[in-house]
RNA sequence: GACCCCAUCGUCUAGUCAGGUCCAGGACACGACCCUUUCAAGGUCGAGACACGGGUUCGAAUCCCGUUGGGGUCACCA
């Protein structure tokens, strides 16, 4: 049997990590066993779900990498297949209409609620004729539940869980104005697309089982369930937007690389011995539910940065010049030349293990895009004293005279240099940095001047060698 | 409140199903040192946990019960 899953979010926000962690866990199922990984949006509720969520669960998973197979499924051009079932289900007296107003049954559960009892419709149109419906009222369709015995999920992450069925109520399956509710929609559909796995947050654990309930009545076969515990933000409280449930976008912007989000939110959760890093292959390849824990995990930032630092570090030099070129130009001012980018490309591997995320990767490479004069800044300045100058102006000579211009001909003459005048290295080093970077820090002074190549290097040292 | 789920370093986790090899391993973060021209990266070392209480057993992080704590669900939302 061919693996299905599919990722059914409500189109009504951001498509957050918690969310993109359960379309990860069910793309990555689906791939791992060759299946397929379907999308739909669960839509019927037309008056919270809108077009722009719709855009960010599409563009999210997009750039998250996670491709599905077919056409989107949307729920309510569904609604016609639904309210057949639902009439199939009345026709056969496993459903009942039920004519309670809102109003009676909020006074329903106001009373369960202080009689200490489980919040639950007492089922009192469940045996009533039809022919006592009250005229001109439209009702609801419920499900006829069973009353006793117990429902019995086996669920791939949770382990077997144990329902009394009195603890079910008979739930509606379709509402007054005729359109289904997620329980009956969630079902048919999930049937109609021959769903075999149903990867879902663990706060559906309990509809798990009325949904078995649903399927039963049906006839029809009951998916694998697999309840994935919810992330929580640091405070160890639900993800909220108080600690970053932001949309995928914003880690976008902010410069995670998708694939570092990938590895992170597998990981989170998942796990395969001490597999810290790995990548998106390796995951489709060793992914279980089997391996997901059951206990919720708290979201960490640190850890994230950490991931992504290493997956920066694992890019092609290419690809991360052409993630900075945006930003670079914007930074200065001005559309990046030719010479820029390969001077930019040669300092890739000097940059990128200075840097957890793309900004920092553009704050890195700013000094080799920056145009004669360079800008110094206060602390780079104040290693430029008149001592320092004169020694700039003297090396400057030395590198003058140098015919290779790579990092261990720049090397072995400067050591020379220093060697020969008695003095140490950094007394060197630091104020070539600073003139050549305009800052106190950055990747080794030797592949500095090897990456600005002979003239820019000898342009800046003149500068600030001047006066 | 009722029901369901969960519980190993600050955080993510390995180990739990098939009790001994675990005075509990790895990673992030933290501290120290090494490397060193700065900052990173890298390397070495350190500190840091089986929620608590009973039981079963020769032996329990692992099995059972209870307590506590956390989470989730109780809609004509999904």
């Amino acid at each position: 049997m061919t693996v299905v899953t599919r990722f059914a979010p409500s189109p009504t926000g951001l498509l957050h990590l918690g969310t993109a962690r359960v379309a990860l866990f069910n793309w990555l199922y689906a791939r791992h066993h060759g299946g397929k990984f379907l999308l739909r949006l669960e839509d019927t509720d037309r008056k919270r779900s809108t077009e722009e969520a719709v855009s960010a669960i599409i563009d999210g998973l997009a750039w998250l990498g996670l491709d599905w197979d077919g056409e989107i499924v949307r729920q309510s051009e569904r609604m016609e297949r639904h309210a057949e079932i639902a009439r199939r289900l009345l026709k056969e007296g496993k459903a009942y209409r039920c004519y309670c107003t809102p109003e009676e049954l909020a006074e329903m559960r106001e009373a369960a609620r202080e009689r200490g009892s489980p919040v639950l419709y007492d089922g009192r149109w469940r045996d009533r004729d039809p022919s006592e419906a009250p005229v001109g009222v439209s009702s609801t369709i419920r499900i006829k539940s069973p009353l006793a015995g117990e429902t019995v999920i086996k669920d791939r992450v949770q382990g077997t869980v144990t329902v009394a069925n009195r603890q079910l109520d008979d739930m509606v399956l379709s509402r007054s104005d005729g359109t289904a509710t997620y329980m009956l929609s969630a079902v048919v559909d999930d049937h109609d697309m021959r769903v075999t796995h149903v990867i879902r947050g663990d706060d559906h654990l309990n509809n798990a089982a009325r949904q078995a309930i649903l399927f039963q009545a049906l006839g029809w076969t009951v998916p694998e369930f697999a309840h994935v515990p919810l992330i929580h933000g640091a405070d160890g409280t639900k993800l909220s937007k108080r600690h970053g449930a932001v949309g995928v976008e914003t880690y976008r912007d902010e410069g995670y690389l998708p694939e570092a989000i990938r590895n992170y939110l597998a990981r989170l959760g998942w796990s395969r011995g001490d597999e810290e890093l790995f990548t998106t292959e390796q995951a489709v390849e060793w992914f279980d539910l089997d391996r997901v824990g059951r206990g919720a995990a708290r979201f960490d930032l640190d850890k994230l940065r950490s991931v992504n630092a290493h997956h920066i570090q694992q890019a092609r030099d290419s690809r991360l010049v052409e993630a900075i070129r945006g930003p670079l130009a914007e930074r200065r001012g001005r559309a990046l030349k030719d010479r820029d980018l390969e001077r930019l490309t040669a300092a890739m591997p000097e940059l990128k293990p200075r840097a957890k995320s793309i900004p920092e990767l553009v704050e890195g490479a700013l000094f080799v895009v920056r145009d004669r004069p360079i800008e110094i800044d206060e602390k780079a300045a104040e290693l430029l004293d008149a001592d320092a100058k004169s020694l700039l102006r003297d090396l400057a000579g030395v590198l003058e005279t140098l015919g290779d211009w790579n990092p261990s001909a720049i090397e072995t003459a400067i050591r020379g240099y220093v060697a020969e005048n008695g003095i140490r290295l950094g007394a060197v080093a630091q104020p070539l940095r600073a003139s050549l970077t305009g800052r106190t820090t950055s990747p080794g002074i030797f592949d500095v001047l090897a990456i600005l190549g002979k003239g820019e290097s000898l342009g800046r040292i003149g500068d600030a060698g001047e006066g």
